[in-house]
DNA sequence: GTGAAAGCGCTAACAG
DNA sequence: CTGTTAGCGCTTTCAC
């Protein structure tokens, strides 16, 4: 591993074509406006030298730089540890990769980090920045709108300030919450009770809300407040059973939380779903399927969630390129859910 | 969101502090050789304009870029959907931030990706590369050794070639695999079967080996090919009970497939570990922790692995550009594990 | 110790 | 349609 074979350059290129080194550029960007004959010999010249444009130089004068910031705070690393995360990061992938752009990488552990991602965007290292704000308190959001770069977030921003012109992707986790809750009334249950996720994500809220569309005057007490994980799923059960013995139906605000009711549901003698019915929420599969029984659950396409966040901000980079004015912000866009029937409601 | 503010250069601070662009240059890049009194009117001007180096500019002399490729290949996407992943590049995060590299991702979706990716490396726009080499025949590890960037992998790549000069990190899955089945052994167990994982994958080969180590001459008809997924340990745990209804204990190569093996077990009335023990493999918290009986199994660090994979790419590139000539490649090192006892086995 | 000057490899006017 | 000419912003000899 010695020998750091010098790359060719668009002059090599150049003189071995016979051409300049504006033809030679030209004919690599693309080949408008030059004669199909010049256009063959560059090419060849390319192939046999092996060139490959050098994008520093490249982004040094157009000030492009065909790269991608995803930003991922992770607070307690639990979000991190799901699949959830590395679905979303490939859809995104996915479509930076259709449009020859790189993805960069920042994952920010805490206060600490958030300086060193502003400086990093300030820096105008990436043309655009994807970002998942977890919680509604995260000063992420405005440091990077204070950076200037233009910026598509994954599910809806909890952002105090006034959210106009802020792009974002996100399911619908009201609508589909709705869903849930119907599905359950549906099935004759009167006694729905909702176990939520952190009230500090706004796909908490949102799905709280969800429930209370349906259950327009249900007894308080049906419902109570937890975090999306396991261990909480399995306390708030607790919790419920205690204070309302008679319910006959759960709804989870994630699959996690769900497998956790289901664990304690089990554990004190009832029968699911003839006892208590139970829905969750994400469709996870390893854990949905795994599940005893399987989970009815609501279905979102967290994969498609990353590919169009990746596409609107792309939409919104061209057009700031091209039309540079009234560069409209990338309107917002809201995924739909659908239930997914298994055995547990 | 319009106006773009152009960005101070070095010239702009070099003015302001009434020197050459070549002692701002200095400043910037760790001040040495130049008086304090003027490094101080430096930095100040830095400030004040809110100066930050363009890396392009940058890179286009230096032929650094500070940036590292982080490569996963994810054929079956399976390997991608579970936690491991996240963890592994949380750990390569943390440490290519602290020494002030960026981390690009390149997710592989198949044979078509090889060629980008190859090109991508060829063109010289990271200074390294971390590959995540999942299986026997992958093309992945040969084409990326000819782009000829310095490379470091995750899990020893199963490489046909001569392994010489290959720097890797992984995990000691043979001495865990012991571990493992000794401590099965040591419970009194005498017919231990193992449930293998997918063997195109060096850690599956590698965890047989280990069983084998210990159980020397072992009925054949104990072991039983499976592929990591739960689904493959319930239909290998059921293809073992036929075989050998008289087995004591399991080896799993990983946690996932233990879960499966546990639900088989309980639906067939097996108890667990009074009938049959069983030992899984990673450490999986969110499996290790639900299954029931939470399950014992062999930990690995997972992102200790990914921090030791970054700082021996990044070691082999400082010496690289320092000792310039015998650069040693980075030796590989292998991460020890440990048995985790739960109520399994 | 500090400044002046020469590029790094490329694109983008501008001529021709 | 093609070539010539300036730089993009920075580092790095080389003089002073």
């Amino acid at each position: 591993m010695t020998g750091t074979a010098p790359r060719p350059t668009l002059e090599a290129v150049a003189e071995r074509a016979g051409v300049s080194r504006a033809t030679v550029s030209r004919v690599v960007n693309g080949g408008d406006g030059v004669r199909e004959p010049l256009v063959e010999r560059v090419r060849k010249a390319v192939e046999e030298l092996g060139y490959v444009p050098n994008q520093a130089a490249r982004s040094l004068v157009t000030r492009r730089h065909d790269a991608i910031a995803v930003i991922v705070a992770e607070p307690e690393s639990r979000v991190f540890a799901d699949p959830f995360f590395a679905l979303q990061l490939r859809g995104i992938s996915k479509e930076l990769t259709a449009h020859d752009n790189q993805l960069v990488l920042l994952l920010t552990e805490g206060r600490d980090d958030h300086a060193r991602v502003g400086r990093y965007l300030a820096g105008g290292h990436v043309d655009g920045a994807l970002v998942f704000s977890l919680h509604l308190d995260d000063p992420l959001p405005e440091l990077i709108q204070r950076a200037g770069v233009p910026t598509v977030f994954g599910g809806r921003p909890g952002w105090s300030g006034d959210g106009r012109g802020v792009a974002y992707v996100d399911v619908d986790n009201r609508g589909g919450a709705r869903d849930a809750v119907r599905h359950l009334a549906g099935l004759g249950r009167t006694r729905i009770a909702h176990i939520t996720g952190a009230l500090d994500q706004t796909s908490a809220v949102d799905r709280l809300d969800g429930y209370r569309d349906v259950m327009v005057d249900a007894d308080p007490r049906l419902i109570v407040e937890s975090d999306f994980t396991p261990a909480g799923g399995e306390r708030a059960m607790r919790e419920l059973l205690t204070r309302c013995p008679d319910l006959d139906a759960v709804f989870a605000a994630n699959d996690l939380t769900a497998a956790g009711a289901l664990r304690v549901l089990r554990e004190t003698g009832r029968r699911v779903p003839d006892d208590v019915a139970v829905v969750g929420f994400d469709d996870m599969l390893p854990v949905t399927e795994q599940t005893e029984p399987p989970l009815t659950t609501i279905r979102q396409d967290i994969e498609e969630m990353g590919r169009l966040m990746a596409r609107l901000l792309l939409r919104g980079l061209e057009r700031n390129a091209t039309e540079e004015g009234i560069a409209a912000a990338p309107s917002s866009v809201v995924l739909p859910t659908t239930l997914i029937r298994r055995a547990s409601a």
